[in-house]
RNA sequence: GCCGCCUUAGCUCAGUCGGCCAGAGCGAUUCACUCGUAAUGAAUAGGUCGGGGGUUCGAUUCCCCCAGGCGGCUCCA
């Protein structure tokens, strides 16, 4: 008979056998997949001790789902080395959202082999494997492992941080002592094995039938370009088949929401083959869509203190070196164009020339902060694997401005910053943020990229850092994110189905002054260095545009939906009448189109409301008889027999009010 | 830049295991219908099957190159 040892159960004492597992005192809970003990992730499995402290895990809470995913991870791998025998296995880490697994094959994966896969893992699956934890030293697994060429390697880097080693890699080998996870059948064969930390799920029963194999896609090894490509396969994995479906149904939406399918079937913007690969076109739907974005934006700008200034779109090159963008970025831009010897760039960023007209006189100090704004198009030359509808283009045009201000106005001129384009990105419906601070990286050859003195950029980093702090919004940091000439914040903005898009950067910039040489005269006479401050709001209107597409779904508040009204006569007699009421509408600057066409008019009324149109207007013979119009909404809703200048005040009053309708 | 997949009418997509005039729906045009809240009917037009090269008696179909798109990786001042 063993004495009693006494383990901290989810906040109280017990006293317990010796020998009892975690999974012991969670027995009668099936929703507990693994345990917290002193702090670690253990296998249900785990043996506890005198003292430990233990709490479960769900499989619905974070924890939980990534050993889910984890373990379904495994599952796949064992599933790959069951049909490909030839198949080396990489990593297999819990991602958001699912899990992926790479693999060295001859052959890519095709969409044939994941269904096989798929079948071959839910026959893994319902045969209830366990997976069974294995201490080994380093040459035992090297001998273990002297066919998996990857997880050798692996082996070699364990101990330092794993992290380093490949992302994901940690959950491979993290810690000191290397373990193997043995994958047992019911009659505790041994049927497969994998080099892995765990914890892993007490059975692979639990994860069901509520996993998918989503797509296979080439990753390097490692994730350096210098290393072979393996075959990475991607899944996604959840608590329960309804959760599974939810899943799916959220990616159905996010696609049905997709800005490049809407903005064909709107009518906004096209990418023609015939310009060239991430450079798009906006149709008039589009563009009066952009304008009025832009129009608001110009004047919340004037508003808030800046002046507009205009710049080329070409520059000498000697321009983009003083700036100290080439050499270091010139893989970015467009190659030089030569004129009779000379060589120009078209330019990728609008700093240096808004630096140029900050030197074009003699400033004090008196005239600081001084800010300059533009919508200013530029180029990047992406790699062509890169572009991807209107988030990532070669044109973008930057609502972008520089503050110049002396040092200690830099906090205050940051939080005005922060303020403003916060209030910005809400007036167009995105409430939901938070902050990235990014530093630089000065781990191996990275420190040359980074400009400045360390004590420069502490400086930098502590401001933007405090401003952020301030703001009470959630920060993340951001490692090796800086820009070469300083550090930034960015603002992340939620969206309507909860993705999160890169908007405003705020950046803190100590070497642009000085490669241009920017001065002010001090109160005291003596002449001191700007810092500037680098701004953009939207980061991209192009993309922004997008964003806005994608988080509406297509259906636009009114004051900037392209068409804001759609007059839907019931019959032919009724076209003047709502001729004249569109009329009424143009004159408040209503955008408004009358349906003329001769299709019957039930037709017209789905034609109507597929434009995403926020009002329809109806008029039939009961309406023009009261002088009045019927609204009919996008929820399908109706209003009939609203006077009509009832109707022209109501529409009015929303389209300036910015409110959605 | 790397890997895989894809490109047929304005749009969404059939199709051809190499062979007679390449199909449908939506959209467009025309005619008839003039209708009270998500599809009236009929007719017509519209395609060098992404571009170039090759194999073949014959290529939209097979092979190569290029462009563009999609999904990832890498990158993102």
């Amino acid at each position: 008979m063993s004495s009693p040892i006494t383990v901290n159960v989810a906040g109280s004492e017990r006293a317990v056998d010796q020998g009892t597992t975690a999974g012991d005192l969670f027995a009668d809970d099936k929703q507990v997949v693994v345990a917290r003990v002193d702090g670690e992730l253990r296998d249900l499995a785990h043996v506890l001790a005198d003292g430990d402290v233990v709490e479960p895990v769900l499989v619905s809470e974070s924890d939980g789902l990534d050993v889910l995913r984890h373990s379904c991870a495994h599952v796949l791998a064992q599933a790959v080395q069951q049909t490909f025998p030839e198949a080396r296995l990489g990593i297999g880490p819990p991602v958001r959202d699912g899990f992926y697994y790479d693999f060295d094959v001859a052959e890519p994966f095709t969409p044939d082999d994941l269904k096989r896969l798929e079948r071959a893992m839910q026959k893994i699956i319902n045969t209830g494997q366990t997976y069974a934890r294995r201490e080994v030293a380093d040459d035992a697994a090297r001998e273990e492992l002297a066919d998996e060429p990857y997880k050798l390697e692996l082996i070699g880097l364990k101990g330092g941080s794993a992290d380093d080693a490949a992302e994901g890699a940690s959950v491979e080998v993290g810690g000191n002592q290397l373990t193997v996870y043995d994958n047992l059948d019911r009659t505790g064969e041994v049927v497969w094995g994998d080099l892995c930390r765990g914890p892993h799920l007490p059975s692979t029963k639990i994860i069901g039938n509520a996993f998918k194999l989503m797509r296979s896609a080439a990753a390097y090894w490692r994730g350096s370009e210098k290393n072979p490509q393996l075959q990475r396969i991607y899944g996604t994995a959840w608590p329960s088949k309804d959760e599974l479906k939810a899943y799916l149904d959220r990616l159905a939406e996010a696609e049905k929401r997709d800005h490049r399918k809407l903005g064909a079937e709107m009518d906004l913007y096209s990418f023609p083959e015939e310009i060239g690969a991430g450079l798009p076109v906006f149709h008039p739907k589009g563009a009066i869509l952009r304008r009025t974005m832009e129009d608001y934006v110009w004047q919340r700008h004037v508003d808030a203190g800046f002046s507009y200034v205009t710049t080329p779109h070409l520059a000498k090159e000697g321009l983009f070196h003083t700036s100290g963008h080439l050499p270091y970025y010139a893989e970015g831009m467009m190659p030089e164009l030569d004129d009779d010897g000379q060589a120009y760039r078209i330019k990728a960023m609008n700093c240096p020339m808004h630096n140029l007209i900050y030197r074009s006189q003699q400033r004090s100090y008196r005239d600081l902060p001084l800010r300059y704004f533009e919508f200013g198009t530029v180029y990047r030359n992406e790699k062509s694997g890169v572009l991807q509808g209107l988030t990532r283009v070669r044109m973008i045009t930057q609502d972008d401005s520089h503050s110049y201000v002396t040092q200690e106005q830099a906090p205050g001129e940051i939080k005005h910053l922060l303020d403003f384009v916060l209030g910005l990105l809400r007036d167009f419906g995105l409430d939901d943020f938070y902050l990235e601070l990014s530093t630089p990286d000065w781990t191996g050859d990275k420190r040359e990229k980074f400009q400045g003195t360390d004590e420069q950029w502490a400086q930098g980093i502590a401001v933007l850092e405090q401003v952020a702090t301030e703001s009470g919004l959630e920060l993340v940091p951001d490692l090796g994110g800086a820009a070469f000439y300083g550090p930034k914040i960015s603002v992340q903005a939620r969206d309507a189905i909860g993705r999160t898009w890169q908007m405003s950067t705020i950046q803190y910039d100590f070497n642009q002054p000085e490669g241009f040489e920017l001065e002010y005269q001090a109160a005291d006479g003596s002449r001191e260095r700007p810092v500037m401050i680098h701004s953009a709001k939207f980061g991209s209107i192009e993309r922004f545009i997008g964003v806005l597409v994608e988080h509406y779904a297509g259906q636009f508040p009114p004051w900037l939906a392209p068409v804001q009204v759609v007059g839907v006569p019931v019959a032919e007699d009724f076209y003047g009448y709502l001729d004249e009421v569109a009329g009424r509408l143009r004159e408040h600057g209503i955008r408004v189109e009358v349906d003329h066409g001769d299709d019957r008019f039930p037709k017209k009324i789905r034609n109507a409301s597929r434009s995403k149109a926020p009002f329809i207007l109806i008029a039939g013979g009961e309406d023009r008889d009261a002088g009045a119009v019927s609204f009919r909404f996008r929820d399908g809703s109706q209003e009939n027999a609203v006077p009509v200048d009832e109707a022209v005040q109501r529409i009015v009053t929303a389209v300036r009010d910015r409110v959605q309708v």
